[in-house]
DNA sequence: GTGCATCCTCTAGCCACTAGAGGAGCAAGC
DNA sequence: GCTTGCTCCTCTAGTGGCTAGAGGATGCAC
């Protein structure tokens, strides 16, 4: 049982110009092609579909779920590379975290001192201006 | 006292392109030039920078930061403005937040799960694959 | 046969920069 | 006077990860 483009965006959840551009860019194999030139896929492709689709929602580089992937079709390789990735992205994703909250403590200051005035007043402005 | 493009990227910790990018999408304002052609700053184009600077390492869009320096250019204006792009920038810092809370947790599951042995048998990809 | 949906390719745009080519000016040291 | 090295200039193109739109072919239902 084969599907369309359209139909694998559906039940993955991402767009068919996005898809498109996986392929074009070599996460997602050269797809098999319908006797009128329209992409078709099997299970296969809906698997891969979603281990990108999850891996991106993550946050993973397509760099990084290239490498994953690569693992993914070499079983018997050895999976410290996987790991590895993992552990990087989750610093990546802590230190964004650490970030984000530090710009939410100064942020939510700057909402909390907000003036109904004018602009030469406003706390917002003069909290940017430094 | 006058300053050069390369005196203001050190002291503001912008860099020189980034300075004529800013310049270039009317952040900036058309630097002034020396008989040589080089862009030369006074207080204000400090100032300017800073304000800049601040804005987008707190995440403000360059279309948020225009408005916020529209205000901060005529004092007299209403700063509801400023308040509620504050809001917003809050809001979407928040939501970000929110959104790598989870991403840390799956991914903290993953390393804590972390095997050594063959990509077969491995958590991450297996978490991936899902 | 006539809509309408779905698909195709190709090009260009998004954001906020960043990198690099190719060249000019200027001061210091030999 | 001449080289070396620094800073600056403009211009074009590239980054990541898509997204939008033009212009056209195909397929299916009425």
């Amino acid at each position: 049982m084969t599907i369309s483009i359209g139909q694998l965006a559906a039940a993955s959840g991402v767009k068919i110009p996005t898809i498109r551009f996986y392929e074009e860019i070599g996460l997602m194999p050269t797809a098999l092609r319908a006797a009128n030139d329209r992409r078709i896929y099997g299970q296969e492709g809906v698997q891969r579909l979603a281990f990108i689709r999850h891996a991106r929602q993550l946050g993973f580089s397509v760099e990084a779920i290239r490498n994953l992937l690569d693992l993914s079709d070499h079983p018997e390789r050895h999976c410290g590379e996987a790991n590895r990735l993992a552990a990087v992205q989750l610093d990546d994703v802590e230190a964004r975290i650490a970030q984000l909250e530090t710009l939410r403590v100064e942020l939510r200051r700057m909402v909390d001192a907000a003036c109904n005035g004018q602009a030469g007043d406003c706390r917002v402005i003069e909290a940017l201006a430094g």
